[in-house]
DNA sequence: CGACACCTTGACGGGCTTCAAGTCTCGTGG
DNA sequence: CCACGAGACTTGAAGCCCGTCAAGGTGTCG
């Protein structure tokens, strides 16, 4: 008799956002390979963590379905989001260096996860090229995404860090497949604005702006892009123009 | 008759920085293989571009001697340094993504720098462990600076800024051997300022306070820290108490 | 239904940016 | 050698964006 696997245990080959992630370039027998090392679980509920701060760093994380967000905590418990992360995305990267997490993560939605032993993984990509290549260019990538992240907390004033946010959150949508201009928020107004460095009162006023401007429809957590021309033109930066009334 | 080499021609086997920098882990031997595909050449002088942004992507670079800023410069002009470098660190790490650099690199004075062909380096991760090893690390590590950077632009005020990235510095200095309570700034306060999200003027009266405070001695670009503690304390997230006189 | 988290809106104040002016250093060329 | 200009730095004054405080509304879950 053949064990039926729960319906979480789903397979590399037939994982439909596995063209976003690491076995993308891969040809099928590697990525059978990949597949074999993959530990799956039952899924994460709304608000679990996936691990914490000093936890002992064995696996990254792939994100197969749902949404989580990372954060760090400072020695006197202030919190920083430090990414939002969607399906086909790797978390953990950030562990590798001292085998140790420096951040937590945790579950904004069911989400159902991907646990990749980090030292199998090594090996696996020493016998594939494309695998390595792969794992470099996810982690060059999120060091580009901090950079520009930079240059937005850096640069920019509020409705910029806000139109953009939004403009990112829809090309990401847009490229799992989904709407890029009618899409829920999974996290809180509060999450937002901790991630972009504003106060959750300026997210709320801010939303309510560009509603009345009708850049974007908000209706509680469900977001429409309006006007993505001028929500995109607003997330680049602006020259010290006298705001919008 | 043997040609004498040009003396920046230094292997990585006697240099200086190399516990800092790739071949720390590696065995002799591994050594002698990675030095064989780094290539050198005369020093940059300072203001001398290392690569630029949409320059095709070949290598990455380890600095040997002298100091680095990297930035990038959006769609309007607007310049945003992402980090200063030091001897022994890596940079060039955001192009592996899309084969094309995303980012500016500048000597902020005469500065050694190595080129690491990254093909090659690929090539010879596979076939080295502690190499590949090391090389997912120095990503890991710049993603996390990256995320703590996050932390103090979103989260500090400005004089906490700057304590942080003076006692930054200072761990760098010392760590390379150098004095870590005496430096010379290698940047101008402009790059300080830019760096860090602030105006110029918020820098140099932060400098000045700083001083007065008898935190730090400033004599044009030398730095004396007289403090670390204080400073150090400031560094940290400071619960919203009155400023100090 | 009551506790709690999330969200919204208004009023106020402060920390930082901006603007402006002046000093100093340094490299360059006459 | 020195004049000269450009860039770097400092200091002061004024204004504004956004954080903070406060209050109330809404939705959710035990």
């Amino acid at each position: 008799m053949t064990r039926q696997p729960p319906k979480y245990e789903v397979r590399c080959q037939s994982c439909s956002i596995s063209r976003l992630c690491l076995p993308v370039m891969l040809a099928e027998a590697e990525v059978e390979h990949l597949d074999s090392i993959v530990e799956r679980s039952r899924p994460l509920r709304k608000g679990e963590q996936l691990f914490s701060a000093n936890d002992a760093f064995e696996a990254v994380y792939a994100i197969r379905s749902g949404s989580l967000k990372s954060y760090t905590i400072s020695e006197d418990g202030i919190e920083q989001i430090t990414g939002f992360h969607l399906p086909g995305e790797i978390v953990g990267l950030d562990a590798i260096n001292d085998g140790q997490h420096p951040s937590f993560a945790k579950a904004l939605e069911t989400a159902s996860i991907c646990a990749i032993p980090f030292e199998k993984l090594e090996t696996l990509a020493r016998q594939m090229p494309a695998l390595q290549s792969q794992l470099f260019k996810v982690m060059s990538q999120e060091i580009r995404e901090d950079q520009e992240l930079m240059m937005l907390l850096n640069k920019k004033a509020a409705d910029e860090r806000l139109a953009a946010f939004m403009i990112n959150l829809s090309q990401r949508f847009g490229r799992r497949g989904l709407s890029s201009s009618a899409f829920r928020l999974t996290m809180t107004r509060s999450d937002i604005g901790n991630y972009l460095g504003l106060a959750v009162e300026t997210v709320s006023r801010l939303l309510t702006r560009f509603q009345s401007n009708e850049l974007i429809a908000v209706q509680d957590k469900e977001i429409s892009i309006l006007n993505v021309e001028e929500l995109s033109a607003m997330a680049g930066t602006r020259c010290h123009l006298s705001p919008l009334t």
